[in-house]
DNA sequence: AGGTGTATGTCGCAT
DNA sequence: ATGCGACGTACACCT
């Protein structure tokens, strides 16, 4: 905890006039900057790895992209040094990792008779994240996401685009599942001929046999 | 600093088994969980508003989404508290704002003989960053980004698609304007008819007369 | 090292 | 409240 400036020099400047900060030096060599507001985002920061160099009430991190994080410590208020120890790590679940999983081991219930070819097809792009084909046998392009939103429709769009110009993929369609829809992303994929499915992680997990628990 | 578990029910679920963190709680009401790695992001947060609840050993965080923080305190190893005062603030230099002014008053940095017709016009889809003339009187829709990339190139595509179904747009061309391009944004610009542009912050600060300095 | 996609992104601004 | 764009986005993953 000190009185401090800050100056950031790197993909922009900025500056801080002089106000009491703490100032938090991690065991990675990571520094970061907070004020009394916001959990999320420290003020100033700069990541590992680093060079750091101390020089009288100066501190200096440059990185390897040539940024640099100065801080002039006015007033030291409080120092103190902890060991964590190693962190066991943060376990998630409901992401479109999972997502995907679910709708790649139940493709059914996207669309009835929907029948999964490959995850991950890779094009020029980059992958489509469920490639399947439809009852009628017509190739369907899946794009998944947690929410709908127009960079989806485009994604989708992109690689229905690249698709299309090989012979076997002529008249592939895409679906674009989401467990909810922005207003504007479904106008477009409208316009693109792009379906937007709507699916329910509760539904979908009562549905897979071994199907992960956090708690 | 405490030895504590901590779980979060939101927009995903996740939990933190047991181990030492740094439990950050400032004046507006926010939550952070800090390891002793990464700068930037916490393990785990709650912005502000929300709702706190002390039970024992348990701390539940509630906001006005229905998500919910769960932190279980096994062991208090530190336990300070400061008085932080306001902070004065960040002030930045070299944002996308500023480019876009820079270039407001200096169009024939993009292009000889460009004239400003309107900052942010707007679409239906958003604001177009600057609507020009070109020497031949035709307009232009200028994008301007800090870094050129595929999204902008998406994004410019959108404004013109929805500019040229107005009469008085039929004919619009699209520059992609920025400090450097992504190879990718420029192949898709390419396809799509726009051109990019190369700026440059010193030369285009150099040619403004009242330019900020933060030093 | 560079490109792409995801995120409990956050944050600010306009509607 | 919602939509939309910027951010030193960060961060994981892949080539």
């Amino acid at each position: 905890m000190a009185r401090c400036t800050v100056t950031y020099e790197g993909r922009l400047q900025a500056h801080l006039a002089s106000a009491v900060r703490l100032l938090m030096l991690k065991a990675d060599g990571s520094i970061s900057v907070h004020c009394d507001d916001g959990a999320y985002k420290p003020l100033n920061w700069m990541g590992a790895p680093n060079v750091f160099c101390e020089a009288g009430d100066t501190w200096t991190f440059r990185n390897a992209r040539g940024e640099r994080l100065v801080i002039r410590l006015e007033e030291v208020i409080d120092d103190r040094s902890f060991d964590l120890g190693e962190d066991p790590g943060l376990r998630k679940l409901g992401v479109e990792s999972e997502l995907q999983s679910l709708l790649a081991a139940q493709p059914s219930m996207i669309e009835d008779g929907l029948a999964l070819v490959r995850r991950e097809h890779h094009t020029d792009l980059g992958p489509v994240d469920l490639l399947c084909r439809d009852v009628a046998g017509r190739p369907v392009a899946v794009e998944v996401k947690r929410i709908g939103e127009i960079d989806g429709v485009e994604q989708l769009s992109r690689y229905l685009e690249r698709l299309r110009l090989d012979p076997w993929f002529r008249d592939v369609r895409g679906i674009l599942v989401a467990t909810s829809f922005r207003p504007q992303a479904k106008v477009l994929a409208a316009e693109r001929g792009i379906d937007c499915v709507t699916v329910d992680f509760e539904i979908l997990r009562s549905g897979d046999v071994d199907q992960p628990r956090l708690f």
